[in-house]
DNA sequence: CTGAAAGCGCTTACAG
DNA sequence: CTGAAAGCGCTTACAG
């Protein structure tokens, strides 16, 4: 007996032929119960398993899928690669999670991930170089967005509703009685700074009032941006009873500060922020904030990449899916008693 | 001219064999200049990538590297996961990350993990059952582990010097003058709860004095658990003057509770937490604590897989690296005025 | 329901 | 320094 191993191994063992255990492997087609029983015996006999560059070589699929982020330190990413794995591992596809390290380290990255062959990519990247974008079009591999459209034809993007989002909060704040409602964003030219502004804006547009553009400031998305978006705005005036956050990081930061004013939250001002990150229900006060739901984008990205997947969607036209937000009321909003020593 | 594709068509395009190309590509014999700048002209004119399944079918190598974690959204495992990609991204392998999304789900993956014949695998598992780690031992994978040995031939391990971390926070606690210092651990029959006292028995031991078993008590590693602790603590008694925790979670609890009780940190009781994570900094007051050297982890465990793929590794004994880690004093202990309202 | 054979795209001895 | 050929382990028409 020559010393053969993988499936033909397996097929000398089971006394078949090999086409007949690569057919038990996949139910391609019909297998006799015998067959089958003798095939299965010999595989465990054996321990055998596929090989899976053999077998992408000639199926053209290597059943995994990759998530591209540009830090995989933000624990947004990690939930969303929960989402997907929540959808991957039972259609029997492995998620692969790939760190880049920053946004600018995506396109770096974009060359190591397409090389190896991923029947699908998810990724979230800010801005994607035409280079880029015509590599990952060539590269035939299916691509989903979160975050944003990026413009390769037949790949669809999963978005959360930021606007939505803030629009609660105003509406929140309003509610409460609170009128003099400042806003620090993050960095003035992104995106999610003008979307969130825009949706506090449509809460003061819905209760019939003006917002104030003074009212507002752009530092960056981060806890020293709330500190410095406090200073900016306690310079125009003093009398601000609510402060709304592009971020739970940046409300976070303009708590420390308020807090180093001697001001008291929620007494003398409330604060919000978006994500509900950890750290909000963490903090003292709690932070009222906006669930961004991470793991329903990851989910939803890979449902859509699975349907690409299965085939017949190739024409189909690329889909735009934005998940509703919920609100999350904690006490640097509505701390019913004065805030403790 | 028939319609070829991959290395067949740079070979034809290039007017050279196909074994040529694959040299220039691998490097692995002498090429003249004049043919590798025709073949890289034509690698270039193709757009050519090479196929991995056809490559790791005859290599029998992936250069893809796993590291599969129990909850990737424990902020601790994408810390390990930057700190390897470090390393391994500089050498040519492609980490991929991968989420069991439990302890207990880490066997579920194991199968999946083995089928894609990664070149190495990292992880960090509590209980590795017998018949995973039989299957571990036959995969003929590399295996590299993350916080304690799994007692496989040839498996390399990593840790941080916990034990030494309670031993410094001790030493900082002893030093500003506490004595009363109540512990709280995690599970009782973890091992992390165990070499954490220990540790801190050390600091006694190394001041001469004796540590009163009356003052640990054993809940989980949560931030009920911290609640718990000091209920359970100030059951025994109520002059506590520091409490130690056996991490960050557990010690953001404790503060929760002794704020409540109206209890000063630290002017009536210093909290210290272990781990260092991103909310420590972002909790009020900021809490003391030991940085756990996630990063560094991930360097180390790296390393040590490509050490041992890198061959004539294989016969080294195995080894067994120790972290040290690094105190970080912040307010919970050490605030110099008295804790603002 | 089953088998023999071609071929996926590479790498690696073997020859020259 | 270069090429022709075998073969890695599968899947998939093609035949029966």
């Amino acid at each position: 007996m020559t010393q053969k191993s993988g499936i033909a191994a397996v097929a000398e063992t089971a006394g078949v032929s090999v086409s007949t255990v690569s057919q038990v492997l996949s139910g391609n087609r019909p297998v006799s119960e015998a067959t089958r029983a003798k095939v299965n015996a010999a595989i465990a006999e054996l321990g055998y398993t596929p090989h899976p560059g053999a077998r992408s070589l000639r199926s053209r699929r290597t059943e995994s899928i990759a998530l591209l982020v540009p830090d995989i330190t933000n624990p947004f990413y990690p939930l969303v690669a929960v989402g997907m794995q929540d959808v991957l591992l039972p259609a029997g596809y492995l998620l692969s999670i790939l760190d880049a390290g920053s946004q600018s380290g995506t396109g770096r990255l974009l060359g190591h991930v397409l090389e190896r062959r991923f029947d699908g990519i998810a990724l979230h990247i800010d801005g994607l170089s035409d280079a880029d974008r015509a590599r990952l079009a060539e590269s035939g591999t299916r691509v989903v967005a979160l975050g944003r459209d990026i413009g390769i034809e037949g790949s669809d993007y999963v978005e959360s509703d930021d606007a939505g989002g803030f629009a609660k909060l105003g509406e929140h704040l309003l509610g409460t009685g609170r009128r003099r409602i400042g806003f620090i964003g993050g960095e003035e030219e992104s995106d999610p700074s003008r979307l969130r502004l825009g949706g506090l804006r449509q809460a003061f547009a819905g209760a019939g009032l003006g917002y104030d553009d003074a009212a507002t400031v752009f530092t960056s998305f981060t806890r020293d941006g709330g500190r410095d978006g406090i200073a900016a705005l306690y310079e125009r005036r003093t009398d601000w009873d609510a402060i709304v956050c592009a971020n739970d990081l940046i409300a976070i930061g303009a708590m420390d500060e308020l807090r180093r004013r001697g001001l008291s939250i929620p007494a003398d001002v409330a604060v919000t922020g978006y994500d509900d990150i950890d750290a909000a229900a963490l903090v003292h006060p709690s932070l009222t904030t906006v669930e961004n739901p991470a793991r329903e984008i990851g989910r939803t990205a890979a449902r859509l990449l699975l349907t690409r997947l299965a085939g017949d969607g190739d024409d189909a036209p690329t889909q735009h899916i934005t998940l509703s937000t919920r609100l999350v009321v904690r006490d640097s909003t509505t701390s019913p008693i004065p805030q403790e020593r």
